[in-house]
DNA sequence: GAATTTAATATGTACAAACATAGTGATTTA
DNA sequence: TAAATCACTATGTTTGTACATATTAAATTC
């Protein structure tokens, strides 16, 4: 394992350190209840201050993959929770998984003025273009979801993709670029008018909407996604375990 | 508010303050976008320094209640009331640490020979009877959500509990009985008309609908719970990495 | 008057140093 | 032998300091 940091780069150093501990605890030599290298020392390997080790250690330890005990030592926490590998797959990909066939009823890029919201999870200014891509997709008998998502430019996404592939194969294959974190909020609303007349139903009917905030490898937001789903064509399913 | 926190006491410092934000953050004063005090005064004024004081505000902004902007300040996260799946608070918890008034409107406990569906997870037979608890919660202006719970024979809840304080204290106090793992199921759905009734809102109205399926250290099933929440009081906010 | 520069302010990153405390195991003591 | 003590190790807490960077607003320049 490369044990050593960049500490000429723009990348935070305890970004770094969080990384490659990532990296550590994914490796089956710290596996089984086996201790870390002790703070002290891994700091030393790294050439970086135990605080701002300790800064990549918390991060990890609030996230459950890391349990210290004073006086004892850090090891990886068992391995849990299993909602991952179905929240990761692609729309396409999980319809594809539950027999469902599917029909892509509309789709639409563009290059717009992001709003501030967006703008503001991108931390990127309002005055520069980025590509939006709206989708109306569903069954054959009509469309049961409406997305929505924004892209950041660094994605270097141009527009003329063929965006019936997977999304998160073109970005990866094509932009070298990995869906790694995903921060979702599923609530309820109301279907507005706009929506309404997409996905063929009444204003006012009962709409799934889900936020989604995703992020590439070093925890920069990639894109920004929402997706508008009538109700009872979807079920969105988590578990989780007790820390 | 009390500004001051006990440099002899054998609490730590970061955890003293912590608990002091909590209370900010409950406070009004703060609510409405308004920024807390910058690090360095409110450091000076706590008598600690920035760095601890830090630890605090890491712990909350990382839990979703806090926004820090560089260069800007810190406020209070929007009260919208939100469920971290890596969390295992419970509802009353939850609500207590975003500073949300909660008020129980109903609570009744009855004994119910159960639905074929909930036989069928607890893996009992229709015949026997089992304990099935209903609460209607939220603010103090009206309900937002209507819990329905049926909990298996093995609990051993009798029904005469004090359901006010929080069901899984009671479950891992006096039953011993710890909930490990849930599985949830998320959708929307309109209301029909007894949820209506419940929540004080329209018939096919949009309402977030949660499954929840819980699970003891054994991973034998123990609580099988519905709730209807009331379309924009609820946010169901997921996190994950890709495995 | 509009555009640019500058200064003030607040959070972000990083380091070094010191002492506290919990767990472990070896050593000493009753 | 069993219990108490002690030293060692690793994480936990806390401070002080310094500089970086984003944001906003005021001052300056064109």
């Amino acid at each position: 394992m490369k044990i050593a940091l960049n500490h000429k780069s723009p990348i935070p150093l305890h970004i770094q350190a969080e990384e490659l501990l990532r990296r550590m605890i994914a490796d089956p030599q710290f596996q089984n209840g086996k201790l870390l290298p002790n703070e002290i020392d891994l700091a030393n390997q790294l050439a970086i201050s135990r605080t701002t080790l300790r800064q990549a250690l918390n991060k990890l330890v609030y996230e459950g993959l890391l349990i210290r005990k004073k006086g004892v030592g850090t090891k990886v926490a068992d391995a849990m929770i299993s909602s991952k590998s179905v929240n990761w797959l692609s729309f396409s990909q999980e319809m594809k998984a539950r027999g469902i066939p599917i029909k892509n009823f509309e789709l639409h890029v563009s290059w717009i003025y992001p709003e501030e919201v967006i703008a503001n999870f991108f931390n990127i200014k309002t005055d520069q273009k980025i590509l939006k891509l709206e989708r109306l997709r569903g069954r054959p008998e009509g469309p049961f979801v409406y997305f929505v998502s924004y892209f950041h430019p660094r994605t270097g996404l141009t527009g003329e993709e063929d965006f019936k592939r997977p999304l998160y194969d073109i970005l990866q294959a094509d932009y070298n670029i990995i869906s790694e974190l995903s921060k979702e909020e599923i609530s309820a609303k109301a279907a507005d008018k706009f929506i309404a007349a997409k996905l063929e139903t009444e204003p006012g009917s009962p709409i799934l909407f889900r936020k989604r905030f995703v992020y590439d490898q070093a925890d920069r937001p990639i894109e920004y996604n929402l997706g508008y789903y009538k109700a009872d064509s979807f079920v969105y399913t988590v578990e989780s375990r007790r820390g």
